[in-house]
DNA sequence: TTGAAAGCGCTAACAC
DNA sequence: GTGTTAGCGCTTTCAA
């Protein structure tokens, strides 16, 4: 179509440059040109323009197969909102990749360093190992993971702030005055879940107090695995149990206030709680939890503001973004309580 | 990278073909090749590859702004997920159009129809008049919604069966005695919306029944949407309040459950009730609530399928898949409460 | 069955 | 400032 283009004045070179905004065409050329392109309905073809440029404009949000709640969490979907937010903001087509098996794991990995495809990568997971990572680092795709990696110092990350979130969730219980704060952990071959028990334990070291092991029960972020470990808790010999649950997840929470719920018990009036994610619905169950807002959107949005960094300019250094994230009290955790006593 | 294959023997036409699955290649020149590409680690350039071949093995997956629900409903991750079945099946690769604007849909509307991009696109919604199906349709893009579409019948589209869902759903209330059975509908700017009313409304008349108006409520969906929908049934006289609702749609449903506890009704035993989707987690809220279900990861696997075969096979003639739904009785709408009885 | 050669539509040096 | 030219890495006739 550039011939169509090059019909109305000048050589193709310039036509590109005027496409492509670059500087040094001169103004009433510039223009002519524009009104062509308008004229004709002319569109760049994006395969040739990768072909020759070097580069798609194309990056991939890669979701592995263990991540089997895509759907029973709102975590996904809002990342990919954010995700999808910086793409636009940079001009960058977003592309797939769910995982559902690691036969397909496999198949697709190859795709992914495909040379003159994909710019980037972003990989949404927070397990251990992931054997994506060593593969990106070796074809030395730009990349960056969503959720911190210790295992390659030089893999670029973007989280927030777990260590930090746990340790003022854990701290604020401590601070209302309850004695024995339990803590319901996430999976534990997940960063998100150590780190959140690790601010839980300084939370409780930094002030003194001895960490008892059997106040600390793990899940696995959902529902059901909360329901169960307070359902452990709650076993516990009465002079044992709980005054208050620092609980790693809201669907944890959710489960756990159902098994309170079905104890007879309440929150905060038996067991405070206090959750973390913040992605519970206002109008839905449990509005009332006191939880730490983490900003996953943003999250979202900072891994391709970073992404595009490393596209631009290498991998090294490993960038490394660490987002805030902070308290949020309603009433599950009696802070409102006491204060209208 | 072609010179390195062909330093092992044959010229690149042999490799392309090699490489592509062609035939007319003898067996032992085939597995050298094959070795060869396995030694040095060969992948083939998409872009290169998609000039030269004129289609890239790319489909678009289009969510337009209208769209908010994105993290309030599971029924996008889910029809994500089926979209993603189909486009692995399939090799292609999946890219994302979230719109959060009507400006960058704008802005992203042109690059939707880039030539030498994409092979093929999905639209995710029900919405009327979408802007993007004339335009899509004008630049013979091979394209497919998800969602019936009445405006334009040369597009194609997948959908569930709604109007029979309905039609079941609200056969199965006055199977049961009911008498006074209402409806939340949805939005009635979605064939879903309508298309559910409509199967109310024929369910109602096939039995002899007059269609009530003050019966009829409007939602939006959404949970918040029920909930004022139900609290506006409850308003009703006394004599004309409805002792069955057919709700259309799970979350409406959910809060329209809220709207009648929080004026101590319950149901089956008040007001029984049928919602729509079966999306609701067996381990949440009102898990034993009657429904019907679709099958969105199926639909998301036929709008693949389909596209695929308008790639192939042209836009015409337009094609048309329903999906069946069926009833799925729990506790709610009180039929088990009968036979126990 | 295989090889040679001509592009696919664009960008980017380089010369003008 | 603008035009000329040489590819980007692959597919695909067309001959051999």
């Amino acid at each position: 179509l550039e011939q169509v283009a090059e019909l109305a004045g000048v050589s193709r070179s310039t036509v590109s440059r005027v496409v492509n905004g670059q500087t040094g065409v001169r103004p009433d050329v510039r223009r002519r040109v524009r009104q062509v392109i308008e004229e004709t309905g002319y569109q760049p073809n994006m395969a040739a323009r990768a072909l020759a440029a070097g580069h798609a404009g194309i990056i991939g949000l890669v979701i592995p197969s263990a991540v089997a709640s895509l759907f029973a969490d709102p975590y996904f979907p809002r990342l990919i909102q954010g995700i999808s937010d910086g793409a636009n903001v940079h001009d960058q087509t977003l592309t797939l990749f769910v995982f559902h098996s690691p036969l397909e794991e496999e198949k697709l990995n190859a795709r992914l360093s495909q040379a003159g495809f994909l710019d980037g990568v972003i990989i949404a997971s927070s397990h251990f190992n992931d054997p994506l990572i060593p593969h990106l680092l070796e074809s030395e795709t730009p990349f960056i993971v969503v959720g911190r990696q210790d295992q390659f110092p030089q893999a670029s990350f973007v989280d927030v702030d777990n260590f930090n979130g746990a340790y003022a969730a854990t701290s604020h219980l401590l601070r209302l005055g309850y004695r024995r704060v339990a803590h319901i952990s996430g999976p534990l071959d997940m960063v998100a879940g150590v780190d959140r028990l690790g601010g839980y334990h300084t939370a409780l070291t930094d002030r003194g107090r001895a960490a008892e092991p059997d106040l600390v029960t793990h899940g696995d972020f959902s529902r059901a695995g909360g329901y169960i470990a307070m359902q452990r808790l709650l076993h516990l010999p009465p002079e044992e149990r709980p005054d208050a649950v620092f609980v790693a997840s809201d669907q944890m929470a959710l489960g756990a206030w159902q098994a309170m719920r079905e104890a007879g018990l309440d929150a905060p009036a038996d067991v405070a709680l206090v959750g973390y994610d913040d992605l519970l619905p206002a109008d839905g169950e449990l509005p009332g939890l006191t939880t730490i807002r983490q900003p996953v959107r943003r999250t979202g949005a900072a891994a391709v503001d970073a992404l595009m960094d490393i596209i631009v300019n290498g991998l090294n250094p490993p960038r490394r973004v660490i987002l805030d994230t902070h308290l949020v009290i309603r009433e599950s955790c009696g802070a409102l309580l006491r204060r209208t006593q």
